[in-house]
RNA sequence: GCGAGAGUGGCGGAAUUUGGUAGACGCACCGGACUUAGGAUCCGGCGGGGCAACCCAUGGGGGUUCGAUUCCCCCCUCUCGCACCA
């Protein structure tokens, strides 16, 4: 395979290589500084696309380069394996979840292994294995010991072709994260983590993600949502207790006029069935319930409500104000009811007026004199206090908390922090997913499945039904057990988790795959963990990585885990885009890896993923660039072919000519690509950086390099570097061309090439001269020319002089090395 | 509406970290060489205007500076996220 590059010969051969010598095998060895470097494990959908052989590329160079630069580094791959498009796929095919899923992953994974990533596959794991969801099954029930898990009936995110609930955060825009159809709103049991005990972590450590992307962070802090205010108790008119809500404006209170409940409040039939107003309330209720998410909250959803017959007292006026259910208050925010205050809320003024509700000002602007008869718009920034009793002329920010002190005093509420998080629902009525590991006795309620009873394997000698109903709830076999606390007959639970909470935790599982004595070997996770550096879509901004620092907090409360956090450093890739859109079937413009491997070696897809664009944004395919890297394979291929019988000694040239221009090439090369790949992961120009190597390479003359022993050593040293560069790129090329060069197989093993700051110095150097800021001409000077010295030779450059001509040099600006102004006038 | 990010040749993108020759590298295109042939390869050109000296040019407008793609202010456009959050 000497003349032409063949790359189907060059990839098969080392990726043979790489595995009879298990390169890549990860050991722990506390000798050693780890690196843990982990791109999202991808959902065994059939094949590889193009957004996960960019994932994967952009991984495999930093492992690959930490490797170089002798680190420990742990690289695993694996499989999200449980989820909906399995079910699907059984019911089209005539087939079975498991086979479908397992054929998936033979595939892909043999995909993966044809574009060489470097990955430790003794580690390689898949969620849906008995050995992995048993320790699931185990947290679950440690979590449910601790109160981290309950049941509750709640109303949840419905969607029907899918058949199942869905967590708050898998709702986008109202419609079902993975197919798009608006959820529906639905009353049922299901099982929660209590994610919101951690709201307040989770949120405090986003200031402390310095290696995460400002814009995760961001929507992280906006999902988490706290906000400072007040809880205040209402008082019912007719005994009977109180409405409590949150406000985050308590200085508004004293013009509070009314008060509005979300419709799903039970409170709205509670208050007023048996009064005048119950007919028209539950008409109210039933139609907005049955409205579909985009009416309900469009943006030109009208605000509407309904009295329900009720009244209850503001606790610092003794005022009653009535009760209405309005369309616009949300259950799921704050407590599901709002003191509305329409002179200082746009919401509760529009209402307000629309319902001819009264409307008290009590903030007033600074020189300025609200009444409520002529406002256009509700007031909602500072002022001081009016109408408001012992508060009147006090600022608007002192009184929120003087008033929630107050308040506090009082028994009717006090100063809060309020969340928008809520609890995750992890309940799905799905079969393709591990098995809640509890059983319902009529007896004894709930009771956890044992321990030693552990794995509740997913029973898979079933026949998937053409429904898409889940089979489990009709699997008698399965279903009725018997209590294993009272021995009677009982149920199992047939509810499945979210596939999300196997993502929570792989990454932990990577260190000990196949530890069987618990979830964590500790002296393992406690070595490898955190992350160092996760990669992966956007996507995953709140979901996956939310759900995942939760889980690692929990594991850590535990004393099973030693991390705060499990992902020191975050890069989100961009999309991969070709004709102005997403790759998608839809659309009809995907492009098939396979197929470009077939055609020109995993190397030069690789090598064009990386060049195109710098792996934070969108990147644009076209198959002229795959050419285009292509091309340039062929042409280092020959060059260093041209030159591999070379024999030259150590290069140690530091006097001026042709070999210590290819010298300070090469360490000029050297210190550019390792600080782009190092500190920015802009591979983009590091391959630029190299290419632009070659292209100079090649431009000297072949008889000066064999004729002179200086420029052959330089030379030499230029080609080994030019492989030893572009190895985590393009690393099976590399190889064979390493190896042509005589180096030993195995390049990660090579070290990283460091480079001579003294052979970047340059005896002469290029000034530009500048007159007034614009660029007049260039002079050639010692590098170590006083300031005196260049403004002689640029005041002599004859182009130079036209501009000063009959003028005086008022400054002289040096930047030393580059550039001289004069300014003149 | 709110928040974040981005606007640079025909295209993808450099230079923004630290203000210092704008357009690296690649693609496309044009010309040439080799060739029976070239869609292979190699060499050269390639922001716009101008014969040239030069002038203009980084979304638009202002500002700071000897000097601004880079810093500051205003505006426009696009992308993404959130969107009645009390």
């Amino acid at each position: 395979m000497d003349k032409r590059y063949d790359p189907d010969a060059v990839e098969t051969k080392w990726q043979r290589f790489w595995e009879d010598e298990k390169i890549f095998k990860a050991e722990k060895d506390s000798t050693k500084q780890k690196y843990y470097l982990l791109e999202m494990f991808p959902y065994p959908s059939g094949s590889l696309h193009m957004g996960h052989v960019r994932n994967y590329s952009i991984g495999d160079v930093v492992a690959r380069f930490k490797m170089m630069r002798g680190l420990n580094v742990l690289h695993p791959m694996g499989w999200d394996a449980f989820g909906m498009p399995a079910e699907n796929a059984a019911i089209k095919n005539r087939s079975h979840p498991a086979i479908w899923t397992m054929q998936n992953i033979d595939h892909m994974r043999d995909q993966l292994k044809r574009m060489g990533f470097s990955y430790d596959w003794d580690r390689e794991l898949a969620t849906c294995h008995p050995e992995y969801y048993r320790w699931e099954q185990w947290l679950f029930l440690r979590m449910l010991e601790r109160g981290l898990v309950y049941r509750k009936k709640s109303i949840v995110n419905y969607c029907e072709p899918c058949q199942t609930v869905l967590a708050n955060e898998q709702v986008e825009a109202g419609c079902c994260w993975r197919c798009g159809t608006p959820v529906v709103q639905r009353e049922q049991q299901g099982w929660f983590f209590k994610i919101t005990n951690y709201a307040e972590e989770l949120l405090d450590w986003c200031d402390r993600l310095t290696g995460w992307p400002e814009k995760v962070l961001t929507m992280q802090r906006n999902w988490i949502g706290r906000s400072r205010g007040a809880r205040i108790f209402f008082d019912l008119e007719d005994g009977g207790g109180s409405i409590e809500v949150f406000t985050t404006r308590p200085d508004t209170l004293y013009g509070a006029t009314f008060m509005s409940l979300a419709p799903e409040h039970p409170l709205c039939l509670e208050l007023s069935t048996g009064t005048p107003q119950e007919k028209q309330v539950r008409e109210f209720i039933n139609r907005v319930l049955t409205q579909d998410w985009q009416s309900r909250t469009g943006e030109e959803a009208e605000k509407e409500g309904v009295f329900t017959g009720a009244y209850c007292v503001n606790p610092l006026t003794g005022r009653r104000i009535p009760v209405y259910v309005a369309n616009f208050v949300l259950y799921d925010y704050g407590t599901g009811a709002v003191m509305a205050v329409p002179a200082h809320d746009q919401r509760d003024f529009e209402f307000a007026r629309k319902y001819g509700l009264p409307i008290v000002v009590v903030i007033q602007p600074d020189g300025d004199r609200l009444d409520p008869a002529t406002m256009s718009e509700a007031y909602v920034d500072q002022g001081v206090l009016v109408n408001s009793g012992e508060f009147d002329g006090m600022d608007n920010i002192s009184a929120m908390g003087a008033i929630a002190q107050k308040l506090a005093s009082m028994g009717k509420g006090g100063p809060t922090i309020n969340y928008r998080i809520r609890d995750w629902g992890i309940s799905r009525q799905r079969y393709w997913g591990a098995p809640i590991p509890v059983i319902h006795c009529p007896k004894c309620g709930v009771v956890p499945v044992p321990d030693e009873a552990l794995p509740v394997v997913l029973p898979t000698d079933i026949e998937f039904p053409e429904s898409g109903r889940s089979p489990l709830p009709d699997l008698d076999w399965w279903v009725n057990v018997d209590c294993p606390a009272c021995g009677g007959p009982a149920r199992r639970e047939t509810d499945t988790m979210d596939t999300f909470v196997e993502s929570s935790w792989y990454f932990d599982r990577y260190a000990c795959p196949r530890y069987n004595k618990g979830m964590i070997d500790q002296d393992e996770v406690d070595y490898w963990l955190p992350v160092d550096q996760y990669i992966g879509g956007i996507e995953h901004a709140i979901l996956h990585l939310l759900y995942s620092r939760f889980f690692t907090k929990v594991l850590r409360d535990m004393g099973i885990k030693k991390s705060d956090e499990p992902f020191t450093n975050l890069l989100t890739q961009g999309m991969v885009i070709k004709d102005g859109a997403k790759m998608s079937k839809s659309k009809g413009n995907v492009v098939d890896p396979e197929e470009l491997v077939s055609k020109y070696g995993a190397d030069t897809v690789r090598l064009f993923c990386l060049f195109a664009a710098p792996p934070e944004r969108d990147l644009d395919w076209t198959s002229e660039g795959v050419e285009g890297a292509s091309r340039f394979l062929n042409r280092v291929w020959n060059l260093i072919h041209q030159f591999k019988d070379l024999r030259a000694g150590q290069p140690t040239t530091t006097a001026e000519g042709p070999a210590r221009s290819i010298r300070r090439l090469t360490h000029r090369t050297i210190k550019k690509v390792t600080e782009d790949i190092e500190t920015r992961f802009h591979f983009n120009t590091a391959v630029a950086a190299i290419m632009e190597m070659t292209n100079e390479l090649s431009r000297v003359d072949p008889q000066e390099v064999q004729a002179k022993p200086d420029v052959a050593a330089a030379y030499l040293e230029a080609l080994k570097a030019v492989v030893v560069l572009l190895s985590p790129f393009v690393p099976h090329v590399a190889e064979e061309l390493w190896e042509a060069l005589g180096g030993r197989p195995g390049m990660v093993r090579v070290p990283w090439p460091t480079y001579d700051s003294a052979l970047l110095v340059q005896d002469e150097v290029l000034i530009v001269v500048q007159v007034n800021g614009k660029k007049r001409g260039e002079v050639i000077v010692p590098a170590d020319a006083s300031e005196e010295v260049v403004k002689k030779a640029a005041l002599a450059a004859s182009n130079v002089q036209r501009f000063i001509e009959g003028k005086t040099v008022r400054k002289a600006v040096l930047v030393p090395g580059k550039l001289l102004n004069l300014v003149v006038g």
